[in-house]
DNA sequence: TAAAAGTCTTAAACTAGTTCATTTTTTTTC
DNA sequence: GAAAAAAAATGAACTAGTTTAAGACTTTTA
């Protein structure tokens, strides 16, 4: 059978971890709902309760929270082949304290929770398939878990770029500098002083 | 049936996620290795291939790595009733980087990587344990990986104080610095500073 | 396509956290 | 239970990163 090209992408994502049959990938497909996010709209809001997890098939997004003083703190850019959404919010139904915002006009696919629950019943190799979803995902938080604290703004600036180089010429310095943790200007002075060497 | 103290302690655990026959939990229990550290001994060192996932039944460790100044990063202190390990080096069996080694003196159950896949073909239940497990641990770390660069010493602090109360006390003001991201001697100035008010 | 809004750069004064050195206090060991 | 070793406290000089402000450059919008 033939499926679209955003099916095609969520399909070989998934069988990395797992295999379907013909009829299983049909299933899956079912489940999943289109979404489409215009640059600079929002995918979620603090505050909302987030009934879907999403797979991003097109685009470019970014993931951030808001402290006290307002600024941003972005905890991940999401491009094509990944997964995204607020994990926490979506088990609990807790309100989040996330923003999801499109850098480029993105396009999606979304699980809705009630047909996350439903996919464990009606194909239990997707327990396997989130098992080492998450454990893959784990292995890079808990790395990423000490960045902050152990490495200097520079060395970080060094490790994104080396780890995502498609996607720091897709994303603003000033995004950039929230993912960073650090001000604008010093990631301006950062940059310079990388490129100079 | 009646287990032992570290066996109830372990099958309360897997309960609080999956339900499990009287035979399966024998099933469980002889699938794992009792295993004693003795205060200032190491569980795994940097370089080896680990082959072990542990849950602590008694006592305190510390989970760190070295950076290149040879200084102690600590990701971690795993006391009773907390899976630690290397799941990293467990899954792709490459070398760890990580240091694990008892603050007290400590005991522990272990599954080995040979008896974890084993888990998965005798009782596929556990796909779902740790998928939850997983999940649970990865929602803690994608909040935590903005500690370091969102929230200053000070905030960290307070935020770990208020989060394992019991552990505070159990652990030297040195290693809470290793683990906060500060020198020993801010650690100081700052436990000094914060109990004054 | 002009105006407005947002992004990037540079620089000077400032603050959180480090480094190094010394003394005091606590814990470990024989 | 005395001696040795490790941990904690204190202070002065230093560095990574912030803040504020202003001008140049780029992108968006009407």
């Amino acid at each position: 059978m033939n499926f679209k090209a955003s099916h095609t992408l969520i399909l070989d994502n998934v069988s990395r971890f797992i295999d379907l049959t013909e009829l299983e990938k049909q299933k899956y497909i079912s489940l999943l709902t289109e979404i489409e996010v215009k640059k600079k709209d929002f995918l979620m809001q603090a505050g909302e309760i987030v009934t879907y997890e999403y797979f991003i098939t097109k685009g470019c997004l970014k993931v951030y929270t808001l402290d006290e003083d307002g600024a941003p703190h972005i905890s991940m850019f999401a491009v094509e082949d990944y997964w995204t959404g607020d994990i926490s919010s979506f088990m609990t139904k807790e309100p989040t304290r996330y923003y999801i915002k499109a850098t480029e006009d993105s396009e999606l696919l979304g699980v809705s929770r009630a047909n996350y629950d439903l996919l464990f019943q009606e194909i239990p190799k997707f327990e396997r398939f989130y098992r080492i979803l998450y454990q893959r995902s784990l292995i890079s938080y808990i790395r990423r878990s000490n960045y902050g604290i152990s490495l200097t703004a520079e060395e970080r600036y060094i490790a994104f770029k080396k780890k995502y180089p498609q996607i720091v010429n897709r994303i603003t310095q000033k995004d950039l500098a929230a993912y960073i943790g650090i001000t604008p200007e010093f990631m301006s002075k950062i940059i310079t002083k990388v490129n100079r060497k």
